[in-house]
DNA sequence: TTATATACGACAATATTAGTCGTATAATGT
DNA sequence: ACATTATACGACTAATATTGTCGTATATAA
């Protein structure tokens, strides 16, 4: 439980990166998979969701690769999560409106006590916080 | 990702239920489980944990059950997880010694540091804060 | 036009979590 | 003594989530 997944792990692992690297330079999902030793398919998998939502360019054809978009400062880790993992995990009962309404919200304060905990730690911390 | 489990969830509701009985008053497995809908034998087993560790008391026999036997707010959430969960989750990065010390800490660095704030944050709350 | 890299969906393998079942033991009341 | 009710506990199965793989399409540089 409450287990960072590998995904969000192998994100950060490839942002940390692309933030030491100099501007314009590129790093590629080969590349990065091969220095940290994780499975290529997977890590790019990560990286051209991380580059659908902008957060990292991504740049075809031989040579390419990637290369930071943002400033991590200035991204939430709640955000940064939810792009990679899509709105769940802490966040069940926040977005997941399969639970029923009515007697089930009494019994699951203790648990929203705990979402609520977490979920306001992440949001005040930036992606710089973890990657710098 | 980040998800408490289940049997925690129940853990903290059936402590929630204890906590609001008048002193001495007993609530059996059967009881809680019927009140809040969830499946007695899982909450059955939660419960024997915490009875074995002395967060509650059981007493056998027809009329038996379990009564609170600590004061929640002595109780830091961590120790309260570990309790139920073993030493795993957020924790893996502190007790599974499974993970090759070399290479690999570098590169974890950002993990352990959310590791990090989760767990410094649950070690600054009680289970009082969460089943009050 | 070939090689390299991203993009993306479908699928398979694993691991974790959740839930069930059977049986033993203890205590209570008749 | 014995039937009933409740905890204790281990083995097992089922469900779900995570992780990892594969095939194929598309863009681009040389």
């Amino acid at each position: 439980m409450l287990k960072i997944s590998r995904k969000v792990e192998y994100a950060l692992i490839a942002l940390r990166h692309l933030q030491s690297l100099k501007k314009e330079e590129l790093a590629s999902a080969k590349e990065l998979a091969d220095s940290y030793g994780v499975p290529k398919e997977l890590l790019a998998k990560v990286l051209q969701r991380l580059a659908k939502k902008n957060i990292i360019d991504a740049v075809k054809g031989p040579h390419g690769g990637y290369r930071l978009a943002i400033d991590p400062e200035s991204m939430r880790l709640t955000e940064f999560f939810e792009v990679i993992e899509g709105p769940m995990g802490i966040m069940d009962c926040y977005f997941d409106s399969g639970c029923e309404q009515l007697d089930g919200c009494t019994i699951r304060t203790p648990i929203n006590r705990i979402n609520d905990s977490i979920r306001t730690m992440f949001n005040n911390m930036t992606l710089a916080e973890v990657t710098h």
